[in-house]
DNA sequence: GTCTATAGCCGGATAGAC
DNA sequence: GTCTATCCGGCTATAGAC
């Protein structure tokens, strides 16, 4: 391939591009969660209802991440939004609910997003290496929520208490599929691909689940995607150089 | 290396053997936990208060992993041990205490077990196989402990919030110290040491945290280690083959 | 739509009998 | 050492005024 193509498709996979083109705003995912929620949401006029979901959603992240959903009482989710106990209520039908609400439209967007990156590709080659910046990148433009889902499922009501479970084997799912169809066209040369695709899956989450210490090492998710792909590289591809 | 030598080499490393001769056993963990706590302890008969804080403990750390610790009530835990409220209370000083107790415990466990096993090993390749296995048996033989740890963080308090953090850095420190003395050796060769240790890290959390998937596609904790070993070695020994 | 005030309950902790 | 009975603070959730 030549050098100037190469430096063009990789191009295509920075950080800041993702950002862009996946264009994931606050705003329309709240829109988003207004519109599915609509029957349970109290307020009827959709301009304020997502401007105060945004908060409250934003608001109950961040006091989890740092407490824990449980230990964060209404008492102090009504003083961090400034919205009163009653207005809270208005939003969604309980505690309990909200933190499913937050799970249901957080593992929508995730695997979204991911397909339609995916897609795109042809080789598995490219196809992997698409789908482990995807990932990566995904998570750190929503990293607070990315961590409020791994650490906060236990909360989950029974009915949702399978939803992480399913979707963690669904994302490890899109890899297994690209190295075993890069196995299969003879490109990939892998001993073990369930096992290849569980510790990708572990280094990606490293990434969300440690973010004080990548932060703390001045390591950027572009830094540590190169890592991990070309860590990656070294188990799989045939006759590597 | 003859081949009967290093069959007996590897065989010093199998689950079974770490077993027997770490021999972690719940009462001898119990026993250093109440000679450490006895201040703060009302039961002052060793061997009755040894049998009833192994009954808590493993209590505890199996309902919170259940439903989280904070969602378990005291009430929770008196009907599971068989313990009434009143007695629970003669074991420890309050319901957050105990959280810091069970924290200190293992912390201290799983850095004494690493290290001397650590120190046995003469090359760093060794010495990293041993590590690896280490910790993967490790938390293999306290894999419910394991799992509460890295879960049950945020609800420490606040002097003790610290400890996980630490812990998780001392172990990781652990692994790029091998690295960086292989290096210097002229043995491994290594783009980052530090992202490596990173993922080593990685690797060898997931196995405690997701047993239900391990388990249930049939992956022992010997095998993830043998994996394990060789995708690392793959990136770091010179002219592999 | 948002507020304040309060109902009603649950959980941690303890006193004191045995 | 262990139990039962009870206190009390803090929590979720709602009623009703604005």
């Amino acid at each position: 391939m030549p050098r100037a193509v190469e430096a063009d498709r990789l191009m295509n996979m920075t950080f800041n591009r993702f950002k862009k083109e996946a264009s994931i705003t606050e705003e329309e995912l709240c829109r988003e969660f207004f519109n599915e929620h609509c029957r349970l949401i109290k307020v009827k006029n959709e301009k304020i209802a997502v401007k105060n979901l945004a908060l409250i959603i934003k608001t109950t992240i961040r006091l989890s991440n740092e407490i824990g959903f449980y230990s964060m009482s209404m008492r102090d989710l009504s003083r961090e939004t400034g919205l009163s106990m009653g207005a809270l209520y208005s939003y969604f039908p309980g505690k309990g609910r909200l933190l499913d609400m937050i799970h249901h439209l957080g593992g929508k967007t995730v695997m979204r997003v991911l397909q339609t990156y995916i897609e795109k590709e042809e080789s598995p080659a490219e196809k992997l290496e698409t789908a482990v910046r995807a990932h990566l990148y995904l998570s750190e433009i929503m990293k607070d929520m990315f961590y409020f889902f791994y650490m906060e499922t236990k909360n989950l009501n029974k009915k949702n208490r399978k939803t992480p479970v399913a979707s963690e084997l669904l994302t490890e799912r899109v890899f297994i599929d690209i190295l075993k169809e890069g196995v299969k066209k003879g490109i990939f040369k892998i001993d073990d691909i369930l096992l290849t695709g569980s510790v990708i899956k572990a280094m990606l989450q490293d990434w969300y689940l440690k973010r004080w210490k990548y932060r703390k090492r001045r390591i950027n998710v572009e830094k540590y995607a190169g890592f991990v792909i070309r860590f990656i590289n070294k188990n799989i591809i045939k006759e590597l150089k």
